[in-house]
DNA sequence: CTGTTAGCGCCTTCAC
DNA sequence: GTGAAGGCGCTAACAG
């Protein structure tokens, strides 16, 4: 930097003006920074952020905690999310580095603090990925007195955690709409396991439905286990057989249909499937899996240039605003009319 | 870190060799490192990476550049090796970033050498996941000039880069050795396309089988397009009728099984099949898919493990010298004994 | 064995 | 409008 302010037949100060964009505010001629400009491009100055950072105390770089990193890893999820961050911080000239899995033990959260600390970053995504721990709330709590922090949701879960997370209502909306108008009635669920984010997921069906004078039978929620149990499935299918089923995620519908096939039961002639999550499978699989399109990327991006806008405004997150984004239905061949429509 | 030194009675010199694990060289009393221990337990004292790296131009973070960053989110193989990474990073007290994208446009390779310097990193990790490039190889060249590189290749070719990459010689060895095992004489190859890449993996086969004192049938290489083309797979697979095939990657396995089953070819009764990616969608499927699981955790730690050695070291990695990674042939329902055997 | 001193590269008042 | 000076938090010689 004194080469160039030396080079440019300046100040040190006048170069650290121009470089950071300050040279409007601080009035400085065009000339100068022309030759500023000059002298960088001559001599392949490139600054050196990390000394800013300790003058300034901010590094242009955030950090990512995740409350499960294998889920992170082994879904598209997370990696689609990633890929968000990625672009989101670029755009704005920000990067961003992984700190610990908060939830390995109960130690870790201290951890994310000391390296965000160590490394100046200004601000944490906190990935929930395991639902409703409610550990990982408090820790996300903890983290945000000290810290801006703002919350990604990336499973489905209607009742989850406050922050960014996709838009359920209207993933429900669009499956049930797009069945109702093909003259499907009795409509079913299915996923891995039956528990609390299911229901609350069954609820927001069951609302739905009554929105559009249907109901909807509590019999029609359907677990949708690993191959070597998948026979309870099919038997419970068989008992009430719903003509149109939404089911979480793409795995499950994938194993739902082909087990129901082997038992007689056509798709889509028999029966309609919506999976969820746009996997690619979704194309390999036949028929091939209508699903709802979760949008990822964009959750990843908008969650972390919000993050980022807080901390150049110096305001702090929102914990407690729900951001709802919305996906897309996509239909492939795993839908169609209700049998005698 | 003044105030810490003055709560301990000792200068800050002292406290920077505690800190930084050189009491011991120095010859620091285990009286005063204590003393100095204490003084940051209480003074919640957490060192500064970025005033640290001004000194010493050491960050202990490495870059990530990527040479098409659409394959690295969207196939679980990317996302696997960066839990590598994060893991890897993470047991030597590093970070990682992620900067351009170098195949976006011609000069995104100077941008990441010019973050890389902003910001202090040490090394560069570059993934290379479009086989062969020429382009990719130089600016790796290129940057490796400049800064440590080493390269991880995690797609199948092995006829690659040298670099991180998986054992392509074992991978075939298993699965051949395995249909030999169960009786199988004629084997196929199958993929997307029919590239230099699946050529170079048709050779390895090809020597295996010689190996074995079987041949292989040039007429037995299958392209598996997407399904509105899968008929000519399905035709040409008919004539030939191999009783054992090796298809890249599960994905177009999937499509291949299920194409030939609307064609009356059973699996595994009549045909066996290998995949390869052990990608959920394995277990999924029906018949669950024999495949072979690439080790891309491991990649991913060994290649920054290797980087943060080779910096730590001061030596240069070799950019000529291939690492090969050995996986795994994970059996499961797809595989069998040769018809009549 | 430990403290003193002199920077690392940068930013930010303040006079001029 | 611009430069000089001081300091951010830390490390590395060297002196004692």
């Amino acid at each position: 930097m004194r080469e160039v302010a030396e080079y440019a037949g300046v100040s040190t100060a006048t170069v650290s003006l121009v470089v950071n964009g300050k040279a409007g505010d601080a009035g400085i001629t065009e000339a100068t920074q022309q030759a500023v400009y000059n002298a960088i491009e001559k001599l392949q100055y490139t600054p050196n952020r990390m000394a800013s950072a300790v003058v300034t105390g901010r590094s242009r770089m955030v950090g990512v905690v995740s409350a499960l990193s294998r889920e992170l890893f082994d879904t598209q999820f997370g990696s689609r999310v990633l890929s968000g961050f990625v672009r989101g911080a670029r755009e704005r000239g920000y990067h961003f580095v992984f700190l610990e899995d908060i939830t390995r033990n109960s130690e870790d959260h201290v951890r994310v603090l000391q390296d965000a600390r160590e490394m100046c970053l200004e601000g944490l995504i906190l990935l929930i990925d395991v639902g409703r721990d409610e550990k990982v709330f408090d820790v996300g709590k903890w983290l945000s007195t000290s810290i801006p922090v703002v919350s990604v949701q990336f499973t489905f879960d209607p009742e989850g955690a406050p922050g960014f997370r996709v838009n359920h209502q209207n993933a429900v909306e669009e499956c049930i709409d797009h069945f109702v108008r093909r003259g499907h009635e009795q409509i079913g669920f299915g996923a891995r396991h039956i528990d609390l984010r299911s229901r609350s997921t069954v609820a927001v069906i069951e609302r739905a439905l009554a929105r559009r004078g249907l109901s909807f039978d509590p019999g029609c929620v359907f677990e949708v286990p690993r191959w070597d149990r998948i026979g309870s499935f099919v038997d419970a299918y068989l008992k009430k057989r719903p003509s149109a089923m939404i089911i979480l995620y793409d795995g499950e519908a994938v194993r739902a249909v082909t087990a129901l096939r082997e038992a007689g039961i056509q798709v889509p002639r028999d029966l309609s499937v919506i999976g969820y999550g746009d996997s690619p499978l979704c194309t390999d699989f036949a028929p091939a899996l209508s699903t709802y399109r979760p949008p990822l990327e964009e959750i990843g991006r908008d969650a972390i240039q919000y993050l980022i806008r807080c901390v150049e405004d110096g305001t702090a997150p929102r914990r407690d605003e729900v951001r709802d984004m919305t996906g897309q239905l996509v239909l492939r061949q795993s839908t169609g009319s209700a049998p005698g429509h």
